[in-house]
DNA sequence: CGGGCTTTTTACGACATCTTGAGGGCGCCA
DNA sequence: TGGCGCCCTCAAGATGTCGTAAAAAGCCCG
């Protein structure tokens, strides 16, 4: 299964076929809500923001077309369309008003769990993990790739960011000397220790306040380095 | 030509069914390609990199789930079958391999480009769901596949445009030399960094405002690209 | 088959980064 | 106090990467 805990907001108004959908969806483990009209299904997308839609085109206050035109109009999580009319336009006329998939009823509940999975598959390739990491005015933003320091964009080259990184890595604990090269310039850099002295040098001196006495990037004579994010 | 189109590789072995696929496609001004078989298929997949894939599921040498599965073993491109199998048990397994639509033959014409349209428009999206992109002056409609500056249409030729639209899909990130070369030349494209050397300088060219010193499209040394909209 | 557009390839200058070595400071200990 | 080890800074040369232009090759369409 794509998403384990996925809520699916269900707009139908025959209480069997519901009925019937709430069964099948809660016994896969989605979250259900429900609606029994077009303007409850409304209100329930904008207050739950479910992950999905399923949405029936027969309903008695307002046309499904008319439905998924508003929620598009804010929206984007997938909305399947499940109808009786089977006919073409009635397809192409809620495809390209913006649902992402169309059963005709009578459906095999298989088929449309799986077209659930496909949705959601979708919706879930646009989330970005957040992988932030901070030390006093220093933020390191791991996926987008970018040090900024009092917001200010700071450049750093690939040596100095996989270093900052690896420092980060392990932070707060000391790094040796050995383990630092190994990770950042490979198994084959050996005792280059004097690397080390160079790049964290440049590191100090883009990220700290006052480079000779560093709050963050520390030595530890003999040893290694180490980073403290409180400083 | 104003605008690049989208390209759609035909997997289908009846000469007659195809024949239709690609009347139908290139009147509606799709760049078709075409395979008979599912070996071939899986090689000009590789090789144009098309927007969309259009599979047939009996095919002659390989059964189309593994086509299936093979693909989404480096792409991510829509995949819509089709297929005479109605059975429920068949829809399931492809759409859980990674196809994005399931199609039972007979099926209305009209309604195939409808769900090409959806699945076009799935691709075609940013982060945020939407499906235009501004960034100064410059305005990128996905879904017309339309850049316009100053409200001047900007021509771009198609992999000008493909690798605009993948810096847009990551925006803020960096994005690799590899994986920029995988995502628009296909997964053949090994270490040609160069390409991008040259298309990153047409496209500034013709996008940024001062070419050399770039305010969107920008260069992060030693690891790729990236794209900022807030410049 | 020819012309125009696109893609690929080649070549080279400019520039950023990496590497390397020299020099100096600091603290520890004999 | 002087030697020694460890660390930091600086800068110059080597290396590699990036940008640009333009030629060559490929492709599509009439």
């Amino acid at each position: 299964m794509t998403e384990p805990n996925a809520s699916v907001l269900v707009i139908e108004d025959e209480p069997q076929m519901r009925k019937f959908l709430r069964a099948s969806l809660t016994s896969n483990s989605y979250q259900v809500y429900e609606s029994e009209t077009a303007s409850d299904g409304l209100a329930q997308a904008a207050s739950r923001n479910p992950d999905l839609v399923l949405l029936d085109l027969g309903l008695p206050d307002l046309d499904g077309l008319t439905v998924t035109e508003r929620l598009r109009e804010w929206a984007q999580m997938p909305i399947i369309v499940i109808s009786a009319r089977g006919k073409e336009e009635d397809k192409i006329r809620a495809l390209d008003l913006g649902a992402d998939d169309y059963l005709t009823k009578p459906f095999g509940i298989g088929e449309l769990l799986a077209r659930i999975r496909v949705a959601l598959r979708h919706s879930a390739r646009n989330e970005t993990g957040e992988t932030q990491f901070r030390m006093g005015a220093i933020k390191v933003d791991l996926g987008r790739r970018q040090v900024t320091k009092d917001d200010q964009e700071i450049h750093l080259t690939p040596i100095e960011y996989k270093l900052l990184t690896t420092l980060i890595k392990y932070e707060g604990r000391v790094i040796t000397h050995r383990q630092l090269l190994k990770e950042v310039w490979g198994p084959n850099a050996g005792e280059q220790t004097q690397y080390l002295r160079v790049y964290m040098g440049q590191l100090r001196h883009k990220l700290e306040a006052d480079p000779s006495r560093p709050r963050f990037l520390t030595t530890e004579p003999g040893v290694g380095y180490r980073l403290r994010s409180d400083g």
